[in-house]
DNA sequence: CTCATGACTAGCT
DNA sequence: TAGCTAGCCATGA
């Protein structure tokens, strides 16, 4: 029943995401309160089947597609997120909406 | 129970 | 920046 729960926080978190943000799986993970079980968010993506979950916002820790470069699944989520407004460079990398300045700033505020 | 697999991460080179 | 490695966790054979 915890597990099921589990889930069902997983996929609010995803669906808690601002159109035009994006997540990564330890992030979506951690916001559903189950640290380290970014594979377990991997898990119910490949799974789900609902199609109004915005499974594009979620992104591998560095900025890249969980997809293949190239393929299908991986075109369409660069695709859905660059009509949203999200900076896509040509490697298929997305671009962080902000970016501190410094080391300092990120570290320090 | 052990082993393999996967829409993952963090750390090191 | 890129490639490799070990760690991680849930599932299914």
């Amino acid at each position: 029943m915890d597990a099921l729960s589990a889930a069902e926080r997983i996929l609010a978190a995803i669906r808690a995401i601002p159109r035009g943000e994006t997540a990564a799986y330890g992030v979506v993970a951690q916001r559903a309160g189950l640290p380290g079980r970014a594979r377990m968010v991997a898990r119910l993506l490949s799974q789900n089947d609902d199609p109004t979950l915005p499974w594009h916002r979620v992104l591998r820790s560095d900025g890249r597609s969980a997809f293949p470069p190239g393929s299908q699944h991986c075109e369409e989520q660069l695709k859905r997120l660059r009509r949203e407004g999200v900076r896509v460079d040509d490697r298929g990398r997305v671009r962080p909406a902000k970016r501190a300045k410094s080391l300092d700033e990120e570290v320090w505020g």
